[in-house]
RNA sequence: GGUCUGGUAGUUCAGUUGGUUAGAAUACCUGCCUGUCACGCAGGGGGUCGCGGGUUCGAGUCCCGUCCAGACCGCCA
């Protein structure tokens, strides 16, 4: 028996217990006399104690030569602490050592194993697994497992059965770069890692299994972000028998029972908004509703006057930023240019100030006079004391710039507090994108949703008004869910390919399984998928989600600590007839 | 593919206008210390200033290139 205890464990009603405990050495104290050792494992640390008196001496000889990282395991009796610290768990009590073994040694870590480490980014990904015995990344991962836990749970309890689908797939050109696996036995083929599990569960239902999920890796071979990796977690949902409000009772209904469980938060009914409302009101489809900001368009109130670049614009809209009138020269200065950095794109910021007294001063004094601005005001709700910030130029453009504006001044005032929570349904979704690349429609969301049938008309006639019975889930800013209602007709299922561009026979050699499956009775369905990695890092206030990830890939995709990806020998290059094509 | 920021001791960082032997904290090593718990005290070792080139009497510092890391844009059905 390795240990009787965990260090997390022991308390004062255990005193003059016999224990046996192993674990890490997290920091010895060597005073001389005595020598006490922190003893660290998952659950939590306890102080050893060796001491001239009451220690064999070889015993402390032996803890003296004790290092950071040691492995041990100790013998010894619980008694009191004559000094007792009220910070830890276990700080009444210590071990009075009487066996002391060495089960390894360590080398000195690169970096102090402590909430708060000395090592930065690079260091700890390189030594993972030594910065998973800090704190801050275990109960980071305890914490995933518990909200899996309770998707788990909840699910099962609605009825949904957990079905593994295959991780080798077939490559499609819709959508996101496949991974490629080549295949040996086929020779010249290659498999393609699913970037979702889309059309197996849509088989799945098929095949009459009504209620699914899956809490499943997917790749997406795309760039990374902080809160994107090439390799992630999703929550995969499909049910047959459903529409849009049936998926979106169960899945908001799972939504409030993980915050509710995870973090004590009450949430009332979710609103609702349509994909138009939020780019009209919030420039973006994943709005942050935790504060307000609202986008006031003012085409009307600032166009035809004597001011050129808002009237040759498309759209001319402005927010109001709190307390923003106080706001120097200077710092005004400093946010038109960030406007007009190329992240953002924008050309220049026309700002007003509402002064506390009712007047207002802004940039454009020389066009627009104080009936003017103050109408200004009352379309972008700005109060006295509030900064009005516009900007111009054609929508979806102006749109992502304003709001781009409008999350990084909500991020300075402090506006986005990560214990609290906005969700939100955005609805109606376009069910087409055009492409200025490839000068074509794209699905917005992926092939397989459906029109709304009274919009089915327009796919001829104007195929970007074409709205889909799709739906993105949106918490704090971040679209944390989406899904659509599927086409589960053949013909419709046609139609779409043809409007995307397909030909016939391109969508047999890619979909055709899928449109087989189709004639033999599927019943209507439709699903969501959550992004695991996201929701976790979301639930627990963080914006990033590497440290939501025991293994996690850097910015470039590659995993430093095993040094992935690498090259591979000409043998198995041969074994799959592959020939490399470098410079 | 692009924009920005950074790369100096094991680690996190400072380093002025280009100027003597590149510093601090922490970690590490040695010694001391009768209740420590961020222990304390004294001492010590530790540097290819990412790499290559250039300007200069002289480069951590300026210029060019390059590599690496991070954030973002494009991209992510």
């Amino acid at each position: 028996m390795y240990r009787s205890h965990s260090c997390g464990q022991l308390r004062a009603s255990d005193i003059n217990k016999e224990v046996t405990l192993a674990g890490w050495v997290q920091k010895t104290r060597d005073k001389g006399f005595m020598i006490w050792v922190d003893l660290r494992d998952r659950y939590g640390i306890t102080q050893l104690i060796f001491d001239e008196e009451r220690t064999p001496a070889a015993v402390v000889e032996k803890a003296k030569t004790l290092g950071r990282e040691f492995v041990i395991q100790i013998k010894g009796t619980v008694i009191e602490r004559e000094s007792k610290n009220k910070n830890i768990p276990t700080g009444a009590i210590e071990i009075l050592v009487s066996e002391l073994t060495t089960l390894n040694e360590s080398i000195i870590p690169p970096f102090t194993i402590e909430d708060e480490t000395d090592g930065g980014e690079d260091i700890r990904m390189k030594y993972r697994y030594l910065d998973i015995r800090r704190n801050p990344v275990k109960n980071s991962l305890m914490f995933r497992h518990q909200v899996a836990m309770q998707v788990r749970n909840y699910l099962s309890q609605e009825g949904f059965i957990e079905v593994e689908t295959p991780y080798l797939i077939k490559s499609t050109p819709e959508g996101a770069r496949d991974f490629v696996v080549p295949s040996r036995m086929n020779e010249g083929q290659f498999y393609a890692l699913p970037q979702s599990p889309q059309t197996f569960k849509q088989l799945l239902m098929v095949g009459g299994m009504d209620k699914y999920f899956q809490i499943v890796k997917c790749f997406r071979d795309e760039d990374l972000r902080a809160d994107r990796q090439p390799e992630f977690t999703q929550i995969d949902c499909e049910m047959a028998f459903v529409e849009q409000e049936d998926i979106l009772a169960i899945f908001e209904g799972l939504t409030r029972h993980l915050i509710k469980d995870i973090k004590g938060v009450e949430l009332s009914d979710f609103p609702r908004m349509t994909y138009d409302e939020a780019m009209r009101t919030y420039g973006n489809d994943k709005p942050d509703i935790r504060f307000g900001m609202k986008f006031g368009e003012l085409n009307k109130v600032a166009q035809h006057k004597e001011f050129k670049v808002f009237n040759d614009a498309e759209l001319v809209v402005g927010i109001a930023v709190p307390g923003g009138a106080s706001y120097t020269r200077k710092e005004i200065d400093k946010l038109v240019d960030w406007v007009k950095r190329p992240q953002v794109g924008a050309l220049g910021m026309v700002y007003v100030k509402c002064n506390e007294d009712g007047t207002y001063k802004s940039s454009v004094d020389k066009f627009y006079d104080q009936e003017d601005l103050a109408t200004w005001a009352s379309t972008t709700d700005a109060k006295p004391g509030d900064l009005i910030c516009v900007l111009s130029g054609k929508t979806h453009k102006v749109r992502a710039q304003l709001s781009a504006l409008r999350m990084e001044l909500a991020e300075r005032l402090g506006l986005r507090n990560p214990e609290e929570f906005a969700p939100l349904w955005v609805v109606d979704f376009p069910l087409l994108e055009w492409d200025e690349d490839t000068a074509r429609y794209h699905a917005m969301h992926h092939p397989f949703t459906s029109p709304k049938p009274e919009d089915i008309p327009l796919l001829d006639t104007k195929p970007g008004d074409v709205r889909a019975n799709a739906y993105d889930l949106v918490l704090n800013g971040n679209e944390i869910g989406g899904g659509s209602i599927r086409i589960h007709d053949k013909e419709t299922q046609a139609l779409m390919f043809d409007h995307l561009g397909f030909t016939p026979e391109e969508a047999k050699a890619q979909f055709g399984f899928l449109m087989d499956a189709f004639q033999y009775g599927a019943p209507p369905h439709g699903g969501i998928a959550f992004g695991f990695d996201r929701l976790v890092a979301i639930l627990g206030g963080q914006e990033t989600i590497r440290d939501f990830i025991a293994f996690p890939k850097n910015n470039s995709g590659r995993d430093v600590m095993i040094d992935a990806p690498a090259h591979i020998d000409q043998q198995q290059l041969k074994e799959l007839n592959i020939k490399l094509n470098l410079q």
